[in-house]
DNA sequence: ACCCAGGTGGCCC
DNA sequence: GGGCCACATGGG
């Protein structure tokens, strides 16, 4: 019998601790971030950001009106720099035209009618928008990305196909906490770099009890395996 | 040398 | 509505 969507956060929560994603930050830095760290390191962010913020760019009519190349130098350390940076500057522009300037403007209104506003941005994806609801503007919708389509489907969790079918599965079966999706889908993140990225760590792994791989691993039948 | 990183957009069928 | 591919740098 597999444990309800939040006892697995428990399990996760009582051997990581909080993880303090996003802490501290204006909204406009987790827009940015949100856009740069798109299959790209959180540490290459970071220098991207602080690159961002020495030119005095991160701010949505300062990097609206800087030189693309200026922007590209600043977060070429992020990879796939010139799709990231007409993102980054066409988000900019967006804010500035329509909301004059003002990411507690752009952000304010119902998730549902931000969601969609944000899926019509380039650069801005399921997952970005999700991050950006969650982490920026403080609303309930759960972050899916690729560590949480693996970890859930190989612990034989019933999810429905593709992203929403994802986010569906936990939004039914979880509360409706922000705290709580933040914490969980920085949690998972975090489960699946340390633990079942090329380093099979079975053993002393919080989730042994009910990954089917740690059982294998821990009743001898099975030795270290990727997962 | 190889694999991976907090995905997305464009195209094809 | 899913399956491919380009996008690009940096760290282990």
């Amino acid at each position: 019998m597999l444990p309800r969507l939040d006892e697995v956060h428990d399990l996760l929560y009582g051997f990581y601790g909080p993880q303090h994603w996003w802490p501290g930050d204006t909204g406009f830095e987790i827009i940015v971030g949100a856009l740069l760290t798109q299959q790209t390191s959180w540490s290459a962010v970071e220098k991207a950001i602080g690159n961002l913020k020495r030119a005095r760019l991160l701010a949505p009519i300062r990097l609206a009106e800087a030189k693309p190349s200026v922007v590209q130098r600043c977060i070429r350390c992020t990879g796939f720099y010139r799709q990231k940076a007409r993102a980054v500057q066409e988000m900019a522009r967006y804010i500035a035209r329509n909301y004059e300037g003002s990411v507690e403007k752009f952000l304010r209104g119902g998730m549902d009618e931000k969601r969609a506003e944000l899926l019509g941005r380039r650069g801005v994806g399921c997952e970005t928008a999700d991050s950006i609801l969650l982490y920026a503007k403080g609303a309930p919708t759960f972050v899916v990305d690729s560590y949480t389509h693996r970890l859930f489907d190989r612990l034989g969790y019933p999810m429905g196909r593709g992203y929403e079918g994802t986010r569906r599965f936990f939004e039914a079966n979880l509360p409706r906490e922000v705290q709580l999706y933040k914490e969980f889908h920085a949690l998972i993140d975090v489960h699946c770099k340390t633990r079942c990225l090329r380093k099979p760590l079975c053993d002393g792994c919080p989730l042994t009890e009910i990954c089917p791989y740690c059982e294998a691993f821990v009743k001898g039948e099975a030795n270290l395996i990727k997962h």
